[in-house]
DNA sequence: CGTTAAGTTGAAGGCGCTCAACCGACGTGG
DNA sequence: CCACGTCGGTTGAGCGCCTTCAACTTAACG
């Protein structure tokens, strides 16, 4: 069973994890695929069981913020569950394979197992913690520190880099879209990576980014990984 | 009933609010009360009945960046449902009144009452809503749009300003606040207000702001309403 | 081998920051 | 009643981080 393998759905019941299951429809999606469009209406929740996809909102001027990045386990757009109409694109960075459900059906499942409706909250309340840090590093930071803020995010959130001081995760974004999530421009971003590949802590080669100093990358970026809530889910999959 | 007025509970039925209602504890604060700081082990969830609050978060070099605002009858700390560590700051911009309530009972009443855990989950969707529209103004709109487009918000948020042209609102952020809450520094933020009130666009008498030209702020702010989401909030209200 | 996307480099400029001083309102205490 | 301290707001000068623009290189892929 796909779900078994995500954390995220380590609370549930064996019981509750085999309706959801069963609630899902697969589909396999090739990279750039564009799920929603921003103000789309729209009533199907995605979940993505593999591949990296990312919200995005564009300003007046034309330019790209990108708000959210999703990860193998994640949601795409939870919100559907309270919204009709939703007011951020999505769109697939890598191919992937996407579970999706029918906000109805999704909504009827938390209504019959409250663990269901739980996790949704739970998920809901980690993207606003990771959002909420987000608007702190585009704020208050540094090109260098937001730069390495999001490194070190992604890396714990993969799983990656937890206790060890050398970690290579695959990281399919471009400058481009690396600028999109900071807040930068892609020139200043090519630049700030030179820096740090310069100053011994990371390589990049191609998709896959090699971090061989993850404490000086921490220590650069003030991270400290409590806001990701990752202890309870782990604590689940403990116990589970 | 105090909830009455609070257009957030009007998608309860009358004997949900009241079970809401007997479960809150009032408690009157001056202003500048920190009711939970950056950290701290909390189980007690606060509503404002009356007054401004802000959550805020510290970067490594010291400097703050406010997070969220909330506003009469918004949740100051929703996220302590869902966590026991919470990681922002919360503080009283004004005096006010709070109704408290500990994270179990309310947790409790979501269990029994499904409109109840609804109503939960679709604030936190809202708050999400907006955070995320401050990244993009974070991250994409120059000093003077994101500017208007925080007035714009407030003064949808505070239910002015919604068709006509004008209006007057309480504004209990000094101008340091407001540049934590814009990323900017005071003196930017300073003289972006002048050049707003030199375009004959808003005046500022004291903490009273005054909108002259509220269409002529939001073309600067690029601002649509719509990501507030009140249009559900509006039309339950009209159907109680 | 040609085409396109992504990455790299340089030069110049601007938006917002820093630092510093001053003003005005307000409250407090002598 | 006035002196004084404090906080918030205002103004000016200079600087720097990041942007803009443009050209070029490299990689990927048919």
């Amino acid at each position: 069973m796909v779900l078994n393998g995500l954390e995220r759905f380590a609370s549930l019941s064996e019981e509750e994890r085999q309706h959801l299951q069963a609630a899902f429809a697969t589909r396999t999606v090739p990279a750039r695929t564009s799920l929603v469009s921003e103000g789309d209406i729209s009533g199907t929740l995605y979940l993505l069981a593999d591949g990296w996809a990312f919200r995005h909102q564009t300003a007046r001027n034309g330019s790209r913020q990108i708000v959210g990045l999703a990860l193998p386990g994640d949601f795409c757009n939870l919100d559907v569950l309270a919204f009709g109409r939703i007011d951020y694109g999505v769109r697939m960075l890598t191919a992937g394979t996407l579970l999706t459900i029918e906000r109805d059906k999704a909504l009827a499942l938390g209504l019959c197992y409250p663990a269901i409706a739980a996790m949704f909250a739970q998920t809901a309340f980690v993207e606003n913690a990771i959002l909420s840090r987000w608007a702190l590093c585009l704020g208050r930071m540094s090109a260098q520190e937001r730069l390495a803020h999001l490194l070190c995010e992604i890396a714990t959130r993969r799983g990656d880099g937890n206790g060890q001081r050398q970690a290579r995760i695959d990281l399919p974004l471009t400058q481009e879209q690396l600028a999109d999530v900071l807040g930068l421009t892609p020139v200043h971003v090519n630049r700030v990576l030179q820096q740090l590949r310069g100053a011994g802590l990371i390589a990049m080669r191609g998709r896959v980014m090699e971090i061989f100093d993850y404490p000086g990358l921490r220590s650069i970026a003030g991270f400290d990984p409590a806001y990701l809530h990752r202890e309870s889910a782990a604590a689940h999959a403990i116990a589970a």
